[in-house]
RNA sequence: GUGAUUGUAGCUCAGUUGGUUAGAGCGCCGGAUUGUGGUUCCGGAGGUCGCCGGUUCGAGACCGGUCUUUCACCCCA
């Protein structure tokens, strides 16, 4: 006998976490096709050749890769075994589990570009593989909710963005959290002011931890990759800047008067923040977070990541313009902006801050106690006159103790019990009763399907 | 991928320098209650101590490997 066993970084999810995160998926979902985004699948498997390249080199090590099928050393030869595993992987693998869900999402729209009407307003919910070190609220499998608007610049599409932040965010009845937008125009601008064009990499990956690992941890990274101390004394007054929005303009304003690339990413900014004065956002919890720069190598605009205050966990969604993400397929000039939702983390924020409305952990209503043959069809006929009414019921399948069926409808959390025993079936009225208070009374049957019904609106 | 860390009943955890038959709480099952759950009382079942190997008269404890958990890097949702 062996042991069953999940591979590690993935996890099964019973029914109460299920209602849950379709409760997750349902808000997410409802707000997308709200602001006009229509659903796209594509496979769980893409060609490794679509995959590879997109995600710098750390993100081709991240790739889950598939074994090709049958006797995948057939065409292998033993100098591909020598020439080390890289060489040798292009031989036996052809495939790989999706990584994200942008550049499948680029892959068909290149693949479809004659039947797309442009701009072209997608969103997509389904599982992606990464191959790190599993830790908490990082995981193998887990699931994105992307919406993308390509073929348009735009920067409505940005500022629309930030308002389904907030209204799904709103939505879930999370209130603690924090839009950090910022522009990689801006970033890149950085580079050049101090004289360091063309390092706009190391820049972001070593900014980017700034809140984390402290000014001089960042300047020490910066040295090891090149930087100058001429670079470092001009980079010196955005260390000291704060988290102000309109402070941060200004800043930038000066920073960038004879740097255009900066002046543009500025620009382009302020525009967005303009739109969104118009959408009228009670509270936008935006931020400018001029040392915000996220991995992914292909955004070229607008990046924006949003943070759970208050809450250990890492970004909770993340998203930002790319220019020329279908240009590796060979379409150019299509421009694109999208967002991702992280449902596992939102769980978990969710979950700590036990903002899961009571009513998702039990989907059932009643349950009928079963008596046996005598009550049978009485029970099925009231059983059917529930579930017309839109009541989730269920009559239970054995006539087991009344005590065990008792501690069933408990364990299901459900609302009411109704018992039709041989009394009942005399007088024609049934015992209802409610779980919640224990107290119970005898009803016609059209009572107790009003009682419950009224009971579910409150 | 690098460096740490965790694993004992379904769950949360005790288990002394290596020494008889590995414990508790909760949960589960049964009864008190042959038509009433959630509270109370009584009883019961349940463990290859993650797995493989080694040291030892003797290993849950020590050593090696492996899997898993968590954490820091790297990176990221």
């Amino acid at each position: 006998m062996q042991k069953p066993s999940i591979p590690r970084g993935t996890r099964d999810f019973g029914p109460q976490q299920m209602a849950k995160r379709n409760y997750i998926f349902n808000t997410i979902k409802a707000v997308y096709q709200k602001f006009g985004f229509s659903q796209l699948e594509t496979p769980t498997l893409e060609n490794l050749s679509v995959l590879t390249g997109k995600y710098g080199d750390e993100g081709d090590q991240l790739l889950f890769k598939v074994l090709n099928s049958g006797d995948f050393l057939s065409k292998t030869s033993e100098d591909d075994y020598k020439a080390g595993s890289k060489a040798l992987l292009n031989k036996v693998s052809e495939k790989g589990l999706r990584y994200d869900l942008t550049v499948p999402f680029a892959r068909y729209v290149v693949m479809n570009r004659n039947d797309i009407t442009f701009p072209f307003k997608r969103f997509q919910i389904q599982p992606v593989w990464r191959a790190d070190r599993p830790q908490k609220g990082r995981y193998r499998e887990f699931y994105q909710c992307d919406a993308d608007v390509v073929g348009t610049n735009s920067l409505l599409c940005e500022a629309e963005i930030i308002v389904m932040i907030n209204e799904v965010f709103e939505n879930l009845n999370l209130e603690n959290f924090t839009i950090k937008i910022n522009n990689r125009k801006i970033l890149q601008g950085f580079t050049e002011v101090i004289g360091a064009p063309g390092k706009e990499t190391e820049l972001c990956v070593a900014i980017d931890k700034l809140d984390k690992i402290g000014k001089e941890k960042v300047i020490e990274e910066l040295e090891n990759n090149g930087f100058d101390a001429e670079n470092l004394k001009k980079l010196d007054p955005i260390f000291s800047i704060g988290s102000d929005l309109q402070a941060n303009l200004e800043f930038l304003e000066g920073f960038f008067t004879d740097c255009e690339i900066g002046k543009e990413g500025l620009k382009e900014t302020k525009e967005i923040l303009t739109y969104l004065e118009a959408f009228d956002l009670q509270d936008s919890h935006l931020e400018l977070d001029i040392t915000l720069a996220r991995g992914l190598s292909y955004y070229t605009g607008s990046i924006f990541e949003v943070k759970a205050n208050g809450v250990k966990i890492g970004s909770i969604c993340g998203g930002g313009r790319y220019d020329n993400l279908t240009g590796v397929f060979g379409l150019k000039d299509v421009s694109g902006v999208g967002i991702s939702f992280g449902v596992d983390r939102i769980y978990d924020v969710l979950e700590e801050l036990e903002l899961f409305p009571a009513s998702s952990d039990s989907d059932l209503q009643v349950v009928i106690v079963n008596f046996g043959e005598e009550t049978q069809s009485a029970s099925i006929k009231l059983l059917s006159s529930l579930r017309a009414a839109s009541i989730n019921a269920e009559l239970y399948p054995d006539a087991s103790k009344m005590k065990k069926q008792m501690t069933y409808a408990n364990k299901r959390n459900v609302p009411f019990v109704i018992v039709i025993g041989e009394d009942e079936i005399k007088s024609g009225e049934y015992v209802l009763k409610n779980m919640l208070d224990g107290n119970q009374e005898n009803l016609s049957p059209e009572s107790i399907i009003s009682t419950i019904k009224d009971n579910l609106k409150s």
